[in-house]
DNA sequence: GGCTATAGTTCTAAAATAGAACTGTCAAAC
DNA sequence: GTTTGACAGTTCTATTTTAGAACTATAGCC
């Protein structure tokens, strides 16, 4: 496998995993949308090497997802903030978020509880159907291909 | 980072990425929700090493995302089927899926479209709040630490 | 007995990651 | 005016993972 190009794979969950499909890279979304902006912070947040920190805020920003945004002049010093195309990635943090609860939890209880402002309730995110509005379940969903994938098969 | 530890983070999101969070698994589960269930037919499909595969599935399996389940006794031979915990995954492709869709899309058109059983129509997976049922966005959502995550800090 | 199918295991080379030390800029403290 | 400390990285070597190919094992079929 190429990993260089499996951004431009004729799948949108390859597209999606070479851009957000490695350990390091989903921890540090999570740090994102916890509100973490700079590169001590995600440092010490997590533990990473500053190599690899590095690196993937280097990744992160050339694929648009976080944009590298200075808050100092002297000396020059950044903060990676997430743009529209990271914030998208939302359900897939919660969505994990959500499995973890759901089948690795401990006696402890929850890690963290999700209070959604609009209606001030603690919540669960669930993944409905944009059409009907019920909530989705593998075996109900039927896969045909679509143009892209009849363009690049052939 | 001690990734041999990493499920037992106070992190849901931590135990979720230990089980699934690198680009095989993944793929290796797009593959299941494909109806993919075999050694070979993972491996004919996805070019990843035998090795790898190998490793991937009994992992998968140690975790109780998939059941390893024979199909024929001389010679014996397993195929892998999803749990109702790998099942429960499903959000999460369908996620990464859908923002592939949406950020990672090229002038061929989406590589494969998902029509919704139950109402027939093709669709979009979004993700709503499980108490009022709005979509779901980062920034209407305030987190609190839970009872996980204050007997793990203290 | 030889060929094929399936599901792996084993081996070496290449790539990625860990861990620690180092660089450079500037502000504030002494 | 020299030292200290904060911040945001880069560079280096050692270890771990992954890639790629070859090999093993069981059994049916010709």
């Amino acid at each position: 496998m190429k990993w260089d190009t499996l951004d431009e794979e004729p799948c949108s969950l390859s597209r999606t995993v070479a851009v957000v499909g490695d350990r390091w890279t989903l921890l540090i979304l999570r740090e994102c949308f916890l509100r973490v902006r700079r590169f001590e912070a995600f440092q010490s947040s997590l533990q990473i090497t500053r190599h690899l920190l590095s690196e993937r805020l280097k990744k992160l920003v050339r694929f648009g997802i976080l944009r590298r945004v200075p808050y100092s002049e002297a000396p020059k010093r950044y903060e990676y903030i997430l743009t529209q195309k990271g914030l998208d990635l939302y359900p897939v943090i919660m969505a994990m978020v959500h499995w973890g609860d759901t089948h690795m939890g401990d006696e402890r209880g929850r890690p963290l509880l999700h209070e959604h402002k609009s209606c001030g309730k603690l919540f669960d995110p669930v993944m409905v159907c944009s059409e009907c509005g019920d909530v989705l379940h593998a075996k109900q969903v039927h896969v045909h291909a679509g143009p892209g994938r009849k363009e690049a098969v052939g």
